[in-house]
DNA sequence: TTTAAATTGTGAGTTTTGTCACAGATTCTG
DNA sequence: CAGAATCTGTGACAAAACTCACAATTTAAA
């Protein structure tokens, strides 16, 4: 009745593991072995991939498409703490031992993965420990990344915190024109308040006092043209 | 004129290494032959053991004391992302490629430390592929912490932060007594305040409250009896 | 293309936390 | 052990963000 299991057809096995960071490194033949021990799945906008505190012995890495992973508080408030998309994995914790997920990931739109078990993977890293460091600087950018967060939402003002959101997404799926960066919003006004930990108002407000003065446009609500980075770089500090 | 620098002897050398959870599952001999590869250094309270921004080639351990590892706001505040104590480890970054650091390192008592040449490190790992893991293993833990303070600092009330930083320095600090757990706070008011992102007055206030309610007691500055550990886990939901 | 559903912007009022100030308590040092 | 330095608790007030409500816009679906 799982109806998000399909065999990938929008990928030949060889491309899409060259297409992972992780196995940059490997030649085509290479590849071509690591491509037989993926298992592919779909997901349709919506549907969960993972759940908060699933056990799970395998690593996902996204083919194509973009995820979520959030976290649920009591009060029924979501906290937004990774955007995966094409080329980002997760469920690294389980390559050590399996392990209650820390968080719940849900697919933004049409989702692509990649899966490989646990033990195939180790045995990968033993063949390759190429593969094994790449994981391990992968996760140290993690950790910065959210070390900058908990700074960012511990001492910085609501101002830098959307700068800082709308930079990083700038980064990661801008695409430049004419008039600035052309950002394409994986998430709503809501979602964007869940991500820095504020309401969907305030940052509805803060984006139209940054439009006033003329630091960013907004295009629809899936859009925005950033016209101005350096001053969003300067109200980070 | 580096007067931090002094060979460590509060520690024989075949000593220290078994102290630290990453070379836990070394014998003598071989933890012999580590101690050969590190370095010992010493800090006083309020010394910087590495300032943010910083370029290293080593992996520093904690031996002996605690750290605060932090990071300052454009404005002046300061979020402390961890406090390292005996067997943490910091630098991990460095291991892969010399990089700058994305916080400072400040001594929070006495504190001596072990520090590990990236080559002579990656050597080992090469040796002993289970230090390797254990490092990973740690990272990854690293990152539930992170993602747990993200979440605690975006969705919830000011109560639950200081509920979870009570409950997370119990089972680090924490000694049992007749009453309830008695923690050895690491941090003052102020950075406990820091570490949870709000001002040492909210968190003056806070405690002081749950004192009133018998959640626990305040044993002068730097002490806190725990008495209610179900109340204050309730608190969190 | 039209209609329905979902998302967004904004005002008014409330709540919460931060700020400032200072007295009192604790801790450290000589 | 005493005095100095530091840290802490608390009141009054200000500022900021949240809540609630609803109209307007945008997007998705039929």
């Amino acid at each position: 009745m799982d109806n998000s299991l399909y065999t990938c057809d929008s990928c030949q096995h060889k491309l899409c593991a060259g297409r992972v960071s992780i196995f940059t490194s490997l030649n085509r033949e290479e590849l071509t072995k690591v491509a037989k021990l993926i298992v592919h799945k779909k997901y349709k906008k919506g549907e969960l991939l993972l759940y908060e505190g699933e056990v799970r012995n395998d690593l996902i890495i996204v083919n194509k498409g973009q995820v979520k992973a959030f976290k649920n508080s009591a009060e029924g408030r979501e906290q937004i703490l990774y955007i995966f998309s094409e080329g980002d994995f997760f469920g690294e914790k389980n390559l050590l031992r399996d392990q209650a997920s820390n968080y719940g990931v849900e697919a933004l739109e049409e989702t692509h993965v990649c899966i490989i078990h646990k033990d195939k993977f180790q045995k990968l890293v033993q063949e390759y420990p190429y593969i094994g460091l790449k994981v391990m600087e992968i996760l140290c950018q993690r950790l910065d990344r959210l070390e900058n967060t908990v700074e960012t939402m511990g001492t910085r003002t609501v101002d830098a915190r959307v700068s800082s959101v709308l930079l990083e997404f700038a980064d990661k799926f801008g695409k430049p024109s004419t008039q600035g960066t052309i950002i394409d919003l994986p998430l709503s006004r809501e979602g964007i308040a869940n991500y820095i930990g504020l309401t969907r108002e305030t940052v509805s407000r803060k984006m139209s006092s940054m439009q006033d003065e003329g630091m960013i446009e907004m295009i629809g609500n899936k859009k925005i043209l950033l016209l101005d980075r350096l001053a969003l770089e300067k109200s980070i500090g």
